[in-house]
DNA sequence: ACCTGAACACCGTTCAAGT
DNA sequence: ACCTGAACACCGTTCAAGT
């Protein structure tokens, strides 16, 4: 036995750093507590991640490789109920991915993760005349709906009824403007 | 001269940590710097906040109020386009308001403040059979637009178009689901 | 009431050192 | 290469004490 306690540290503290995230958030998460929960000394994780930011970083492109699985097993009309159960199920990892921690500028592979995720969205308005715009105001809606619901801004007792109500309401032009 | 700094220290630390909020972001707003920046010692505000939450949460509440008379003094087509120049000439203090740290079921003055602003935008869906849903789907949207605009999701060379175009791509049904 | 200084338990990060 | 322990400068928070 070698005084390696992990084949794949990198890994192990991306494991311990998710649970640590999605049980008591984001605020208690520390590389020192992801080194704890991995049983390594407090620094070992500079070996792999050069800084807080970098671990960081990891969650949040891995979140984006998540939600893009979700939206592509969907159908478009509910691509958007989706994304917002999503944000619900792991409220957590989803303020991390958009809660400006990040700079998406400083990590390719975060912005490629962000961009996959896009795409499932762009897709399913293919056949609309403007589908880039129809797109982003749909990812606009979804994600501003998600948030608020997080934040607490709506309180209704059906939330799944209201998602759709509010998801309903809405028309993407079917002409450009 | 008296050994109080302050006829209102309460309303000091406020103002400091405001500067320090948009100017060097959250992470560096700490009720000690604070403290620092009011010329009082690093305990003084416990005085008059009882942890670093109630800071932030005054802070959001202002930010809500602030963000309450852009939406208010502005004709109905026009609002959305004021909420997005809110967030994104006040980067920091918007994800304070969204960011989660401060739970609104804790504050009421904060709760208060962001219903305020929610009023304004239910006001602009008066006329429409159903204005609640409509008002709703109408904040998600500038709030999502807003949050991936700031966070770099969407890159176009002419912003103001850009959220012109995105908020002109959609309609609200005239009739219920 | 309001403010201070010492103290405690946490961080992120750096450095010299071990295998 | 990978890991460790000591060290530094920061926090939030508590406590006993001063005016």
């Amino acid at each position: 036995m070698s005084t390696y306690h992990h084949g794949d540290l990198p890994a192990a503290l991306l494991r311990a750093a998710g649970r640590t995230l999605e049980r008591r958030g984001l605020a208690a998460l520390s590389l020192r507590e992801a080194a704890r929960r991995a049983g390594v000394s407090h620094n070992a994780p500079y070996r792999h991640f050069p800084d807080r930011e970098a671990l960081l970083a990891a969650l949040a492109a891995e979140g984006f490789a998540m939600l893009g699985e979700r939206l592509r097993g969907q159908p478009g009309r509910e691509m958007g109920e989706a994304y917002v159960r999503f944000a619900l199920q792991q409220p957590q990892r989803f303020r991390l991915m958009f809660g400006g921690l990040v700079p998406m500028t400083k990590y390719p592979e975060l912005r490629n993760a962000a961009q996959g995720a896009y795409q499932a969205l762009i897709e399913a308005f293919k056949e609309l005349p403007r589908p880039e715009l129809a797109a982003a105001a749909a990812w606009s809606l979804v994600h501003g709906l998600s948030q608020l619901l997080l934040d607490g801004h709506f309180t209704h007792t059906d939330r799944e009824a209201f998602v759709r109500d509010v998801l309903g309401v809405v028309r993407f032009a079917q002409r450009a403007a």
